[in-house]
DNA sequence: TTGGTTGCAAAAAGTTTGCATCGTG
DNA sequence: CACGATGCAAACTTTTTGCAACCAA
């Protein structure tokens, strides 16, 4: 189920339902104010503690993005994220890119392990609102 | 000189002298401490306002990544970084990529401005620690 | 002279941690 | 029943801000 020796506690459960329902790759904050209408006794605390073994565990994604706050993200399958300039929020952006040209420069570097791409613009709402 | 309306300060003087001298890529803190052998009665939040806005008016490289500290970068010219996994450290990565595959998708779409790639492995202290 | 800048200190924002208790496997 | 997980609160790290005095242009 999950891995190593993570148990299924219903808080973790939850917030891994929660997570993987949005396409808002929301904070640990958006995502303890939505978990909290289920499971209104849970504490902040234990939000950050699951999200950072989940994304530890390759479970969910940790987006370390520009900005102020970690994101977390509960789709592990490859895709591009656009981050808003304008209300600092993030959503996936539809693209395809063929970047073997970069991991073909990275794989002879055996100390570079990867790398993060992130875009930036503006999002779907605050183009609206213009 | 500088844009907008930004004056020279002594203090914003040695801020750029001593981050343009550095590879390391700082967070504030650490420059601070730098800056302070010069200026001992600097404080360390008009090391953090003037990095923010240096940074804003595009003087200096803002390496923003969630959860960490920010980092500064006085080089603007085109490069990339490697971000160690192991010291959370910033180098420069002498890559040569041709992103205009990248950058010609970018175009058509009038909300996406740009994008930020960084890369992460060990910087070269922490492989020698290996 | 005047509007941007500084030092100081307090506060905000985000995240981590210690500990007694709880509950999953 | 053992050991991982939780709730709570306090602590911690990093960054921002209010304000009176200061100084570059």
């Amino acid at each position: 189920m999950l891995p190593g020796n993570l148990k299924l506690t219903k808080q973790r459960r939850v917030i891994l339902e929660e997570l993987k329902k949005l396409k808002t790759h929301p904070s640990a904050e958006e995502l303890y104010s939505i978990v909290r209408e289920r499971l209104p006794r849970i504490s902040l605390g234990t939000v950050y503690r699951n999200l950072e073994m989940l994304s530890a565990a390759g479970v969910i994604l940790k987006l370390d993005s520009a900005g102020s706050q970690k994101r977390f993200d509960g789709d592990t399958s490859k895709h591009y994220h656009l981050r808003c300039t304008q209300c600092d929020c993030v959503r996936d952006l539809d693209l395809e890119f063929d970047l073997s040209e970069v991991e073909e420069k990275l794989y002879p570097m055996k100390h570079v392990f990867g790398f993060h791409l992130e875009f930036y613009g503006l999002c779907e709402s605050c183009r609206e609102k213009i």
